[in-house]
DNA sequence: TATGATTATGGGAGCGCTCTCAAAAGACAA
DNA sequence: TTGTCTTTTGAGAGCGCTCCCATAATCATA
C-alpha cells in the first residue's frame, strides 16, 4: 500500500498540512521542519496521490490529445510520431502528463463526452481536425481549454498552424530566383484551408517578382499521387519549366508524367514540393521541398495549451509557424549564373 | 461547474447512493427509479467525476504505455503509431484510458516513480525496452501490473513478443522449398534475443529438412544497413544461391553489395528480409519478408494487461504471436518447377 | 513587560465518488 | 393482525489530498 501524507506527517512528527506545505513548497514552512519532512519523503520515495490532489484542486495536470483515427492510419509519415514527442517533451518538463485518444469514428461521440466531462483532464489538443467536425463544437460548449494543430477558417478558436500561405510564397520564389520563367503549380484541394493558403502564397511570389499569372500554368490537383500524374499531363502541353506541387504525393505523380514524357527532371522542367515525407530524399533525383516544423509544432501547442490552463481564459491565441525549404536535385542550380 | 452525483440525486428525488447504483449498474435498484435517475442523467448529459471515483475506489481505468524515447526516435518504420493504435482501440472497448510516456533519457527515473506511484494508472505496457532497462527492476518493485511488448531473456515477467524463433523457421522453409541449397543467413546480433531467437528458426528449418548447416554461411550482422552490405561482401565468396537476413534493414544493405557484385536477385541469390517495413515494398526488387502483427500485438497486450488488473495477480502470462510470410519478388518462384 | 505584527503549525471541512450497513417498504404466509 | 423474509433505499464514513482559518510560537517595538 503507498503512503499517504498522513503517513509521511506521522513519520516525521508534523501534521498532514505542513507536508502538504513541503510538497507543494509553501513558504511558510521553517527550513529546518522542511528539511525534516523532505527526508522522510524521500527515504520513502513518497508520491502524492494525483486523484486525489485532482480532486481537492479541481485540476489534474493532464492533457488529452485527440488524434482522429481517420487520420492516423496514415503512416506513411512520420507525422504523428513527431508531434507526440513534441507534445509529449513539453509535458515532461511543465509537469503534466499526456492522455492519448485514438479517435475511432464508433466511438466518437461517447468518447468526446468521456473526455471532456470526466475531469481527468485539463485540456485538449486536437490534431489535424477534419473540417466542421462536431467535435469542435462539442469543446467550444464544454469551456473545456483547447487547442487545435490546424487552422480553422470559420470558428474563433485556439489554433497553431504551419503558414502555408508564407510556405507557398518561398517555395515559389526559390524557383524565381533560380531563373524559371514558366512557373506552373500543382494546387491541393481549393476547398481546404491548406491548398488554399499553399496557391496564394504562389500567386503572392509570382506577382511581387512581376511575374505574370498565367492560368494555364494553374492546375487543381486532390493531394494524391494519382492526381498529381493527371495534372502534370495536363500542363505539359503549356511547356512549363518549373512546377510547385502542394505535396510530396502528388510532387511524385507529377515526377511519373514527366519521366513517361520523356522529361528530365530539373533540365527540362524542375519540380518543387511541399512536406518532405522521408522518401522524398530517396527519389530520383531527390526532391526539393517544404519541410514542416512538426516537432516543434507539437511543443509549441502545448506550451500555449498550458499557458491557457494556467492563465485562465485569455484572448484566443493563433499561431502559425515557419517553415523550411529543404534544397534538393529536382530543382537544379540557377539557371542564372 | 459540471453536475455531481449529488445534483442528480436532488434532481430525480432519490439519495446520492441510488444514482451510484444506477450509474454501476447494480440489480437492486427498481425499475422504476433506474428510469428516473437514467433519465436525469441523460438530459443533462451527466459524466461521473473519475478522479473521485479513482480516489474511492483505488482503480482509475487508466493503462500507462512507457515508449523509451531512443527508440521512438525511430520514424521510417509506422511501429509505434501501429502499436498505439492496437493499443487504443482495445482500451476503447474495455473503457479504458490511454496515458501516454515517452521516455526521454534525463526524465526517465524522476518519470518512473511518477507513473508507479502516483496512483494514476492501473497498469502498465513497456513498449521495446532496451535490455537490462532498470525500469524493469522498478516495475517489479511496485507490484503494479505491467506487461513488456519483446520477451525478457532473465527476468520472468508478462510479456508478448513475436515468436522469432518459427518466423527464422519460416522463413528458411520458405527458401528451402523454393529449392535452394546453399541458403546462407545475415543474423541480428546474437547479443539481442531477437537476433538470437532467428536464427535458431534458421538452424532448425535447415536440421529438419536435412540440409547440412555450414558455418561459413552465417555471419553475424548488427541491424544496421551498413552491416548487412559488409556481411553479404564476406558471404559471396561461399556463394550462397539464397540468403535469410534477420532484418529488412540489413537486406538493403545485403542487396547492395550483390548489385556491385553484379549478381541477379534472385537469379543468381535470393534475398529474404524481416520486418516488412514499408520501404520494402518498394525495393528493386521488392522484398520477400516477414511481418510482425503490430496492430494486433499492441491490442493483445491490452488485453492481457487488462485481465490481469482486473482478475488481480495470477500465473505469468507470456504470449507469442505468429508472424506473416509476404512474399513479393526478391525470392524468385520454385527452383523446381 | 506588554502589545501587536509576523511567521509557523495544526485541525477541520470538503472535493465527488463508492461501499458498508442499517432501516424502510413490500410481499407473503400463518 | 403479526412476524418473517426479501427487495429497495438512504445515511455515513472514508478514499488522500488542499485550503481556509484558528492557534501557537517567535520577534520587534513601544
Amino acid at each position: 500500500m503507498p503512503l499517504t501524507l498522513e503517513d509521511i506527517a506521522r513519520l516525521s512528527g508534523v501534521s498532514r498540512s505542513t507536508v502538504s506545505r513541503v510538497i507543494n513548497a509553501d513558504v511558510n514552512v521553517s527550513d529546518e521542519t522542511r528539511r525534516k519532512v523532505l527526508e522522510v519523503i524521500n527515504y520513502y520515495n513518497f508520491q502524492p496521490n494525483l486523484a486525489a490532489r485532482g480532486l481537492a484542486t479541481g485540476r489534474t495536470n493532464v492533457i488529452g490529445v485527440v488524434i482522429p483515427a481517420g487520420v492516423s492510419v496514415i503512416f506513411t509519415d512520420p507525422y504523428f510520431p513527431q508531434l507526440l514527442q513534441g507534445i509529449s517533451s513539453v509535458c515532461n518538463t511543465r509537469n503534466y502528463s499526456v492522455m492519448l485518444w485514438l479517435a475511432e469514428p464508433e466511438y466518437e461521440r461517447r468518447m468526446i463526452t468521456r473526455i471532456l466531462h470526466n475531469g481527468l483532464v485539463d485540456g485538449v489538443v486536437v490534431a489535424k481536425i477534419l473540417i466542421n467536425d462536431p467535435i469542435i463544437q462539442s469543446l467550444i460548449d464544454s469551456k473545456m481549454p483547447f487547442i487545435l494543430i490546424g487552422r480553422h477558417p470559420t470558428v474563433d478558436v485556439n489554433y497553431l498552424d504551419v503558414d502555408n500561405f508564407q510556405a507557398g510564397r518561398k517555395a515559389t520564389m526559390h524557383l524565381v530566383r533560380l531563373g524559371y520563367r514558366r512557373i506552373a503549380t500543382i494546387t491541393g484541394s481549393q476547398d481546404q484551408v491548406v491548398g488554399y493558403d499553399r496557391y496564394q502564397g504562389y500567386l503572392k511570389a509570382l506577382q511581387d517578382t512581376g511575374h505574370p499569372i498565367k492560368p494555364e500554368l494553374v492546375v487543381e490537383g486532390d493531394f494524391t499521387e494519382e492526381g498529381g500524374y493527371t495534372a502534370m499531363q495536363r500542363l505539359l502541353k503549356y511547356k512549363p519549366d518549373a512546377v510547385f506541387v502542394a505535396s510530396d504525393m502528388m510532387a511524385y505523380g507529377a515526377m511519373r508524367a514527366l519521366r513517361e514524357a520523356r522529361l528530365r527532371i530539373p533540365e527540362d522542367v524542375a519540380v518543387m514540393g511541399f512536406d518532405d515525407i522521408p522518401a522524398s530524399a530517396k527519389t530520383d533525383p531527390p526532391l526539393t521541398t517544404v519541410r514542416q516544423p512538426v516537432y516543434q509544432m507539437g511543443s509549441k501547442a502545448v506550451d500555449v495549451l498550458i499557458d491557457i490552463i494556467e492563465a485562465g481564459p485569455a484572448a484566443i491565441r493563433k499561431v502559425l509557424m515557419d517553415t523550411e525549404l529543404v534544397v534538393r536535385a529536382s530543382c537544379g542550380a540557377s539557371k542564372m549564373e
